[in-house]
DNA sequence: CAGGGCGACT
DNA sequence: AGTCGCC
């Protein structure tokens, strides 16, 4: 299919494999920043009101829209559209990130799928809720869906009908919690999730049954308005003379190809199709810190050294609040230029010295900011020649490289020995399976421990602990599992690995352990997440469920990763009040391992407790084990998680 | 495109 | 370092 020609994979099949598969959640809240002035002065709620960056409205209330204001109005054209309008600056952006992250934090607690699409919109993947729900129901119950269906015509899809239940309840948790509305869409993959999520505005929800793809993909007014597809590409597909989602899907691979390149040609006739495999991916805390700043003109190296050391005040204090130290700073500017060449940006990069990140951790910041303004202006005189007149239109700061900085990586303790010696992802990923997997079975202790201090995890390998009865268990979702079959012809071999399984490491794993993570009790059990919310009050059939999930754990195997590792530690925060163990740690598991580790990992817990600011809050890491090729996790892999901080650089 | 961010790919 | 994508 993907190559045009005929594979054993035809069209039906994918929507099927794909159909079958997924549920996903978009949210999209209302006028966001709007709302956010809105909740920080009430007096706003019922004055037409317009959030003004610059010159620009780039939001504004639906009071405000019904007297004809739109977004990215000027302002001059809409106080002449609505003369009452009320306007409030928005260039600083601290409360809205704050609200933000709030929400997402709120989404994170109900499910670790939760990925943010700029500051107003994350996707959650749903599936593993799903499917937990959907075993409580008897087959014969029709579920009945929550708020609009589009197109509405059949009405049998039991689990698109509980992910609107879903989307319902963390709809009313935003209002009731933070005090925002949105809406949200309901589909089988993030393209139509985010595509339906608007159709009723404001404040409401839609789902989109599978059967009505076509409709919705038919609908959009042009090739623009799919996510995925912005100007340039839109541009080269018009130079092709594709202006129409129906012009994407009907033309031949081949063409698409030789203009685009293969890979991007299949992706882009997969969105026109309605059709996308891309995972929710947990977004973590944010890879760079930046702040900007535009104006009409500027022309002084005096004027530019001020504006350049206001910008860095504010953002070696949010990186302080963020506790992690940046390793990268860049210093980005925009020229102006009358031959319209307006919009490219230059930018130059260079290491920060040690000490200056140290200042900007410890909370020096008069200290950091002067000497990263010496840095800053070094660069800004790679790029700007000031002997000769120029003439700027924004100046941009940023922080990137981002590390997190443990406490004392001195190598004592038995897992603190392991990373020390051990820099390799790959063996961290199979010392977990391990770990656990010794944990999981009657003589933990001694497997766990004899893994622990061996270095050679291949002799761990070779040390197999008797077959136990295993509940397998992931709170990870899996991640285009089947989707392979869909891309490029199915090469599968036998012993496929499950998802978040590198296939790398999965045939590193001993046969043994292959069988038990591809038995359908794990497979099942993945996506099998635990929420920590209340069972919704009017739905008695769940209740039992809740309390099931929330206090009886099935001891067994959680195959953790080093990335899934890590990413808990974020999600330990809020329920380590009742026990000293964060909450979506396994008691049993953890008790069986090893006493010094458990110190080890209790102390670990306490240091990390109390990091629950605004960006930072959520730890780095994939839910995903990471494919030995994916930049995307080799990245994250190199900084902020919990146990990274003992890899020693190479 | 405005504006102030973010992230990924090349 | 630049381009492209997203909000």
């Amino acid at each position: 299919y993907s190559s045009g020609v005929s594979t054993s994979a035809p069209i039906w099949n994918r929507k099927i494999i794909e159909s079958a598969h997924r549920v996903i959640l978009h949210f999209d809240l209302d006028c966001f920043y709007a709302q956010v002035e809105m909740i920080r002065n009430p007096a706003l709620r019922d004055v037409p009101l317009g959030v003004q960056q610059k010159y620009i409205i780039v939001t504004c209330n639906y009071v405000a829209r019904e007297r004809g204001v739109t977004k990215l109005m000027s302002v001059t054209d809409a106080k002449e559209k609505c003369p009452e309008l009320v306007l409030v600056k928005g260039e600083d952006l601290t409360h809205y990130r704050e609200m933000s992250y709030q929400v997402t934090e709120l989404l994170l607690s109900f499910c670790p799928l939760v990925e943010r699409l700029g500051f107003d919109e994350n996707f959650v993947d749903v599936t593993g809720m799903v499917e937990q729900r959907l075993a409580r129901i008897s087959e014969s119950d029709s579920l009945s869906f929550k708020g609009n269906v589009f197109n509405h015509s059949s009405n049998h899809h039991p689990r698109l009908a509980i992910g609107s239940h879903i989307a319902a309840e963390m709809r009313d948790a935003i209002r009731s919690k933070i005090g925002l509305t949105g809406c949200a869409g309901v589909a089988t993959n993030k393209l139509l999730a985010k595509l339906v999520s608007g159709t009723f505005k404001p404040n409401q929800q839609t789902v989109l049954l599978q059967e009505n793809v076509d409709d919705i993909m038919g609908c959009l007014s042009g090739l623009r308005k799919v996510p995925g597809v912005g100007h340039q590409t839109a541009k080269r597909l018009q130079a092709l003379g594709l202006v129409s989602v129906k012009d994407l899907q009907l033309c031949p691979l081949g063409d698409l190809a030789r203009e685009l390149g293969g890979t991007t040609a299949q992706r882009l006739r997969n969105l026109a199709l309605g059709i996308d495999e891309s995972a929710v991916t947990p977004t973590g805390a944010p890879q760079s810190l930046s702040d900007e700043d535009s104006f009409r003109k500027m022309c002084s190296v005096k004027e530019v050294m001020a504006k350049i050391q206001e910008l860095l005040g504010s953002l070696v204090e949010r990186m302080h609040k963020d506790g992690r130290q940046p390793q990268t700073f860049r210093l980005t500017i925009r020229r102006y230029s009358a031959t319209n060449k307006w919009f490219s940006r230059e930018s130059r990069q260079g290491p920060i010295p040690g000490g200056v990140g140290q200042k900007i951790v410890s909370g020096n910041i008069e200290d950091a900011v002067s000497q990263l303004v010496l840095l800053a202006v070094k660069l800004f005189h790679k790029m700007v020649d000031c002997s000769t007149a120029f003439h700027l239109t924004l100046i941009n700061v940023c922080f990137s490289n981002l590390q997190s900085r443990g406490p004392a990586a001195s190598g004592k303790g038995a897992i603190t020995s392991f990373f020390t010696h051990n820099a390799s992802p790959r063996k961290t990923q199979i010392f977990f399976v391990y770990l656990v997997h010794c944990c999981s079975v009657n003589n933990s202790a001694q497997n766990a421990d004899s893994c622990l201090l061996d270095h050679q995890i291949s002799e761990c390998s070779r040390n197999v602990p008797p077959k136990g009865q295993m509940t397998c268990n992931s709170e990870q979702s899996e991640e285009n599992y089947e989707a392979s079959c869909s891309t490029e012809g199915i090469n599968s071999d036998k012993t496929k690995p499950p998802p978040h399984v590198d296939p790398e490491v999965f045939r590193l794993l001993p046969e043994e352990i292959q069988k038990e993570l591809l038995s359908p009790d794990y497979l099942n059990s993945l996506q099998s997440h635990m929420s920590k919310h209340e069972p919704p009050e009017n739905d008695s059939s769940m209740k039992a469920d809740w309390s099931r999930m929330n206090h009886q754990q099935p001891a067994g195997m959680r195959v953790i990763t080093e990335e899934n590792a890590m990413e808990q530690d974020k999600l330990w925060l809020p329920r380590s009040s009742d026990c000293n163990i964060p909450g979506n740690v396994d008691p049993e598991v953890f008790s069986e391992l090893p006493p010094d580790v458990q110190k080890e990992l209790m102390s670990e817990w306490k240091q990390q407790n109390p990091v629950l600011k605004t960006p930072s809050s959520r730890k780095t890491g994939k839910g995903s084990i990471s494919k030995g090729k994916d930049r995307k996790a080799e990245g994250r892999s190199s900084q902020s998680n919990n146990l990274h901080k003992y890899f020693k650089p190479c």
